[in-house]
DNA sequence: ATAATTTATTAGTCTATTCTAACTTTGTAG
DNA sequence: CTACAAAGTTAGAATAGACTAATAAATTAT
């Protein structure tokens, strides 16, 4: 049985092996706010439980056990944020911290009651894929608001980041997952879109156009 | 902000200060399963935040601070217990463990949302008290079924033993809380009772018995 | 009032997790 | 191909929590 610590690594881990499924001690040191020689020799003791690969120098890979039970923890959190807003009446922006505890429950039936509770949800409340029963993530083909361009329409699908004030902005903005943004003019200089959400006119900084998954749903 | 294992001893203190709120480090070392070595190291520590007085060679107490944050405790794992049973649909033997982990969850809003969507329940689904958000616990004048006499008829109201195996027994005997009891018969020698469960017969031993608090209904 | 038993404390050790300071390796810019 | 910066490692120390062995105090039994 994992830790709550080295269950805390192996996610951060999966989160940071988005793209290369190598990840630097560095980047995990910054993502967990801890120090370098902590993270090396945490590393070693995963690579003695099997989680993770590691040798001196090069960066970390996640073993096919190590991403399966980090999936496992990531299952929890979104199920459990999902468990918050659907059955306990949260907002989208206050669940992530209270999921950061409860994925560390230790209790299969408490999830799995969850789980069916919410008709087995195949999405969190900020639109990211809750991994199944195996540890199997399957993501949407969403793109980046960032990398869309003048006159689409899209669908606000998901969002990158589920920090409390970033939620808060969205909110204040009437911007939930499904809503329709039309890019109505684009800043070359920095990325910032000029966009409509219904009837409303807003501005969207580059920073946030990034965090913003859509589907293109241009007629 | 208290560690998870020292808000484990604040909880056990209060369990074994029940009659005399004076508890000795053997009790609460065999009651946590842990040596008297390591509980009087915790005193100490306990005793520099103000939540327990403790001298050496006597019995540790529970200041009103301590008392006060272990009642906090104990209330986040009641409401616990009452929304797994209540709005998860748990039954009473499964509910124990996993409040046993919750209850350390820190968040208030959690543990306040629970209690709305519960409508501010005053007792667990085992029949003890709910402690308020001061620490306050008010238990209802219930006698054990050991302590009633023959010919009595009795309604158990709570039960003293949260095990999953002493529920699963109870419930083999349809015993739930609410249910009427009539004593038929006590063996002198051991305390073994023969009552009347509705139109069943049933055998409890003495030490059943002690574990099962009830209000007697007699006409 | 002793002796025996039980309870509690001290002292020293261990594991898990973290840190800082010092050193080494790797990678990059001329 | 050096020289410097960035990334990574080693060594040593700290804290929380738990243990064992040895010792001391308090209780209980004779
Ligand atoms: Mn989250
Ligand atoms: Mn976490
Ligand atoms: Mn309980
Ligand atoms: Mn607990």
């Amino acid at each position: 049985m994992n830790s709550l610590t080295e269950e805390n690594y192996l996610k951060a881990l999966l989160a940071l092996s988005t793209n290369s499924d190598e990840v630097s001690i560095n980047d995990l040191a910054k993502h967990l706010d801890i120090k370098m020689p902590t993270v090396t020799s945490m590393m070693k003791k995963l690579a003695s439980k099997k989680l993770v690969q590691y040798e001196s120098y090069k960066p970390v890979k996640l073993t096919k056990k190590g991403k399966q039970e980090a999936a496992i923890i990531v299952r929890k959190h979104r199920l459990t944020e999902m468990f918050l807003v659907e059955k306990m009446g949260f907002g989208w922006e206050q669940v992530h911290d209270i999921a950061e505890q409860i994925e560390h429950i230790k209790s299969p039936p408490f999830f799995d009651k969850m789980d069916e509770l919410l008709g087995f949800p195949k999405l969190d409340p900020h639109g990211s894929p809750i991994p199944d029963k195996t540890g199997k993530i399957v993501w949407k083909h969403y793109e980046k608001l960032s990398d869309c361009k003048k006159g689409d329409t899209l669908m606000l699908s998901a969002v990158l980041n589920s920090s409390a004030d970033f939620l808060k902005f969205l909110n204040s903005r009437n911007l939930k997952l499904g809503t329709h943004i039309i890019i109505d003019a684009i800043e070359p200089f920095d990325g910032t879109m000029s966009v409509s959400i219904g009837k409303r006119k807003e501005i969207l900084s580059g920073l946030v156009c990034e965090k913003l998954l859509v589907e293109n749903i241009t007629h």
